[in-house]
DNA sequence: TATGAATGAGAATTCATTCAT
DNA sequence: TATGAATGAATTCTCATTCAT
């Protein structure tokens, strides 16, 4: 029932058989069996033997290609980033209207946490963590470069046609879209037990969407 | 020559000589301690043994007064609710203009979670365990009720003043006004990461909460 | 049959009932367990395991009582060297004529490590690991200084008295009596091997005695 | 991302191309490594994985090459005993007058411990594990019945010429003698902590030197 | 001859919790 | 109300060794 919330994604092999001399594959395996680890329980309730059951490995194996839990913690989140970042460049928000594009990454944002729960998780981990371990990775701030240029680019191509209001800085409004999403999905068992009401219906999932979709456009298009 | 005769540890935050016999102010430090600590690493990387120590008593006099770590867990939370929860319900927000009252709310907000940044991990160790503690408590949700009915209040008062939009749902725009401020502040270590940016100097602070007040006035005021 | 090398020493409580909660007792016992493991395997060779169940308690004790694997090595050493430099000042070699005090120093030493077999492996334990934990120790070399110091007073007193040679360092000497009983204990399994002799015979052990004060005195003595 | 495709471990000694196919040189840099690695570490203490990095090699050939651990320990073992005892030859003791001879043995037998360090350590081992490797070596035994009668015939003319005094056991003095330099050197790390004083500089080496052989002829040579 | 992939059986250490006073 | 002593069940990580090529 715990597990029922991350979808099955590439079912892990767990084949009684002797393991196929595979490195590649090995690796993947444990990659995804600890990222569903990780986001299920945290980095310091996650399980090294529970990984590589899911990952159907021996718990040896995964320390012959990962140091330890705290880098191969560093590995699922340098993946998870990488995902998420490599989705949304896909985007084209400078290809289509500003208006547009907002909205876009709006919507983005929601379906892919959504789709990605365990993406809160692991971020809410890592900085309980204080960032350590994102701290030693050069990757990650690298791949968040074009993110702001993307978002400055939109801002000001809107202001430039007279829709969008002046002086709008893209990280701050980036922060905003995503604790718009983050925190309504990211606290939903909290919030829908103390306001006593389902946020994960269809309906108040389509709600939540017009809702952040509103108030954002509310407050960067002038009137 | 032995451990224990030679306690080289750091010195305990209280003193050494048997405790003076106060239960209240026993339950009251165990509380506090038990709150750091699990702000600081989480609910399953607390360790009982530092809560202890934080709070100056003997590990098992925390058994005495809470059956468990999980229950003790619990009890935190509903102090913390009641922390917060109290504080909010003196900014008197039926007393004042709607537009005022949204803003003190904003700024409460913000401020709260600023002084608070424990309360922000609690939630996010709760909504790890999937609400499992808060679901136990019926003394929580309770106190929300009011909270709605306020704001659904200020929002309709603002609605007939002709001031502030309509159709908006307080339960909607209370958990974007949370959201705003718990996103920036919880994930600050990663946001500032990976942004390359700090996020909390006062400058930051300043420009943070007039973003977000203009937001979410810019999406209410209508003009 | 291993274990036959150690004189079974206050055998282990290895009682099947609840410990006797006395602390002391505890620590004493897991001492000498660690001394004969450590003896037996050397410190990388010891097994924390075996330690507690020869020491007759729960594993987890000895991390309450003492720190470590490492920590608890220095707690042994530290015992081992407080055992013989306690009991070599009962010698009371200031007391006597020098050559009878150096008589009683050999005999002292072969005996003594005849009798604590332990000893010996402990410190070349401790040398493997470049005395890593006895330089953690002030107490050991505080222990020394009286030796040195009685040794320097029954040289000058034999050299003055005529009896004994002129300009011998005590420390030189002192290693030179050791010595000449350590490598032939110590190493008497692989000397035996290769000389194809006992070594610890009654005869040899009288022999090497012997040899050992003439060697000794007749450097010392001149005529 | 992962460990095999960024190893970040001290560079290895050897190039990372595969090795060129040459079993002698392959099979004599583990045996360095290994006499290495055991030196520093002990039997329990070493490592296979050190020893392959160190070698160059793959693990995997360690095993192609010796059975086990343990039997190439033996193997190190049996080298370093060919070591000494070739070089020990090399003396020509029995040619040259029986006060030189001694003095040659001791100068030797110091020089050599001293530059080789490891054959201490090994032999430490050795003891810890009762002789057992030894034990299966019919080699090493052998090497050292010349070692006897050269030292016999040695005490035999010295004795015959009216120099040495009569009844002197070669075996036993060859136990002092190596005792001598052994003690000093192999628990060097203990003594100069023990008695705050640095025995491996150039002058005190001067010093035990000249100490060694004025107890040994002291002793030997009668007046 | 040589190697990368894989593993079972431990190893030290940790942790929440209970016992006895 | 308060505490020092004690513990069973994990937990991360290690290690010599073998498999498959």
């Amino acid at each position: 029932m715990v597990n029922k919330r991350l979808p099955a994604r590439a079912a892990p092999p767990r084949a009684a058989e002797p393991r196929q001399r595979d490195a590649d594959r090995s690796q993947r395996d444990i990659l995804d069996a600890a990222r569903d680890e990780f986001a299920l329980h945290g980095l310091g309730g996650a399980r090294m033997d529970r990984i590589a059951e899911r990952a159907g490995v021996n718990k040896r194996l995964i320390y012959y290609y990962f140091e330890s839990k705290e880098s191969l913690f560093l590995a699922v989140l340098e993946r998870a980033y990488e995902g998420i970042r490599g989705e949304e460049q896909q985007l084209e928000l400078t290809q289509v209207e500003p208006t547009e594009a907002i909205r876009r990454l709006i919507a983005f944002t929601w379906d892919y946490y959504l789709a990605h729960p365990e993406f809160l998780t692991l971020l809410n981990s890592e900085n309980l963590h204080r960032a350590r371990h994102l701290k030693q990775s050069s990757k990650i701030p690298a791949m968040h470069s074009p993110l702001v240029q993307t978002l400055a680019d939109v801002l000001e191509r809107g202001h430039k046609s007279g829709v969008f209001r002046a002086g709008v800085d893209p990280v701050q409004l980036y922060i905003s879209i995503a604790g718009l999403s983050y925190f309504y999905l990211g606290n939903n068992h909290t919030l829908s037990t103390i306001f006593k009401r389902s946020l994960l219906g269809p309906k108040a999932k389509v709600e939540r969407l017009s809702h952040m979709t509103e108030l954002v456009l509310g407050y960067l298009v002038r009137d």
